[in-house]
DNA sequence: TATGAATGAGATTTCATTCAT
DNA sequence: TATGAATGAAATCTCATTCAT
């Protein structure tokens, strides 16, 4: 698999030899090929769907990914890196502690609710049994940033005295992202069985104050400090 | 008890030995089935490998369930009822109600943790945007106890005076969901990710007492009171 | 095959020692059959569709008709049978000759008109080479009395000097089967392509005055004689 | 000319030997898919069959005609193709009008006494409900030549005062058709039923003079003008 | 690079028929 | 006479992948 450039996807062009074509060839089945697979998981997806709504043909899959499961990995790992682009764009270092950690947890909430893609993605990988992340040197080596970010965060608050309770870092960003996660992921049986629409903006929010009240609970916050 | 035993087919079997046992091979058909999509979801689950490993063959699963899709509907429903069929033994009305609050969260946690098959299923189930769970009547009619059970220690709580913060059921309930979910659901992912395997039982029993602090701090319980 | 009573399906009960519902059972199940076979043709026939929609079940269907083309045989029988009843019903002996032209012609389109279903069957009666037609004992000592009735009617007209042409009982036979035939046999593809409705009254007025015109015409029907 | 040349796939390959040949493929697989629906019909037809006695394999026949359905569908739309294109070859404008209603009755009567095929298909389609007729803008755009034929021959006819009966075209269409179709549709059941072999050269010679005499009958044709 | 045709293996589903009681 | 369960064989259709040019 001659995919696994660990420098996500920028690279504007290069400017080589070769026609220019390729990188918007290859761009352009990966935006289908993405959809194809969050919408239909690896099995469901099908590589003739991918290819009709190209702009090129079948072959040209397997000249640049393989087979389905390079393609599904290549797309599995475009997905990963923006999710680390957007984690990386995020500058709390500068907010009082219990502020970052609302935004921490506003931005993930966020992140979650609009790409659910991503979230199908995760999902269906995880139906896998992660085996294609395990597989994959890129997103092995793909520094996650939010645990650093959290760890930053958690430091000041605690150096200002405001977090007061021990908590495991790993810990904490399970717990953010677990809610985050199964507003989107499990959006569709949580709204069957319950008659609730996690979309919608006020619950949003209303899950978001949530969990930000419960995280800085968790950190023993010290409203008056 | 406003829950209305919808019947989960348990039912064991009128007149003990039948003919040719249809009972016992529908659900010879309906275990193997369960596995299967479990491991696989709907679009790679294998119905000559469901058939492979019964006791009788493909043509009955014809028979019995129609399609493969009825097939996995049949055990979507089985997997939901035996969940209700959880939820409804808990007794939890004589506990103090922080007491049953654990404890609900305990049985929450370990329900997850022992059904990772559930879990599967319900993931593979929005994958597919629910469609089959919305179309069975079976699931939209089957009372979800959690609700029931999480309405009246709460009501206890409030009633005692120790609970003192006012909060959504259904957002509680989204909430234990939530965090059992996960650490089942994206075991995989985010154990390679972050190298923490979420099964070992001392992170269990961590994020067991988390989860409980974390809903105790939501329901404002008031340790003293 | 113990299916063949030459003598149609009439026979009131018998009121012999045997359950009484087995004559009913076999109609129930004939009755159903005409209409899958008619519908669906043999091959396109279901046997399990036949028994879902009888009283009884497909086990009845073999004890009593051994296959699904002993059934599909049964059911040609019957429809010839009822043909040969209802054209021994008409006495046109009486009639002056033009008059019992005119009055066969139109019971013929009309018993065309008025029974698709057997002109389905025959249909798919030719499309196999009328192997079972052929293979009937029954309908091979059938007497089709059509060409009985023609021939007196001529026989009358030639003598009364009304009919002045000679023509072959068979072919004039076949002019009219053909006519009345291919109205309700052709119905659904000359529909197709030319926009007419065969079964509309008036088209179907005008084509039996046709018919009758053309038949007499052949027949070199002096009008004035 | 009235008559709009709907493409009937005729086009004799442009570029002579092609690639792996897809038009020589799919011309295989039709006349093979012809003579099988044609022998069963469209429930009866095995598609294995066909592959079998075709080139290619059963994968090609899905290629490019995506069904079953499909391929009965194009092998329908390509036998009235051929049906159009033998009418429209008819040249009787010459004629006198009476012999040209000789040569149009005997032209039709021989096309299907040739075409036993075509005739076989339309009764199938028939059986279906012409539903697949219905569905195809390609027959339904076929211009049938028939009609315009009669028109002009009618025309010239009573313009000359031959023709002294005033009658539907399209009667006199169906009139001609009726016979011609009922000879070879129903061929195997009026061969049983009255032992005359309706493809016999003299029983076919004696229907054509027949059916001529009649249509000329009804057109009031005056000999002697 | 690019393309349309081709393909083998295997997927789901169907069907007439029979068995056990 | 009646019934529901069972079945083997074969049907239709699908899919990732490769070939020839």
């Amino acid at each position: 698999m001659k995919v696994s450039k660990a420098r996500c996807m920028s690279e504007p062009a290069e400017k080589t030899t070769r026609r220019p074509d390729a990188e918007r060839t290859k761009a352009d089945i990966m935006r289908v090929a993405r959809e194809e697979f969050a919408e239909h998981g690896l099995a469901g997806g099908r590589v003739d769907a991918i290819a009709a709504r190209t702009q090129t043909t079948k072959r040209m899959i397997y000249y640049y990914f393989g087979s389905k499961e390079g393609l599904y990995l290549a797309v599995l790992e475009q997905a990963y890196c923006e999710i680390r682009d957007r984690e990386s764009k995020l500058s709390l270092a500068t907010l009082h502690p219990a502020e970052a950690i609302r935004q921490l947890v506003e931005a993930t909430a966020d992140h979650h609710d609009e790409s659910p893609d991503f979230v199908r993605l995760v999902c269906i990988e995880n139906i896998h049994y992660a085996r294609y992340l395990k597989g994959s040197e890129t997103i092995r080596t793909l520094n996650l940033t939010a645990i650093d970010t959290l760890a930053d965060i958690v430091a000041r608050g605690r150096a200002m005295g405001v977090f007061t309770k021990p908590i495991d870092l790993l810990d904490l960003h399970m717990f953010i992202s677990a809610i985050s996660f199964y507003r989107v992921g499990n959006r569709h049986s949580f709204g069957t069985l319950f008659g609730q629409d996690m979309g919608e903006p006020d619950v949003r929010t209303r899950h978001k104050r949530l969990l930000t009240d419960a995280v800085l609970g968790l950190l023993g916050y010290a409203e008056a400090a």
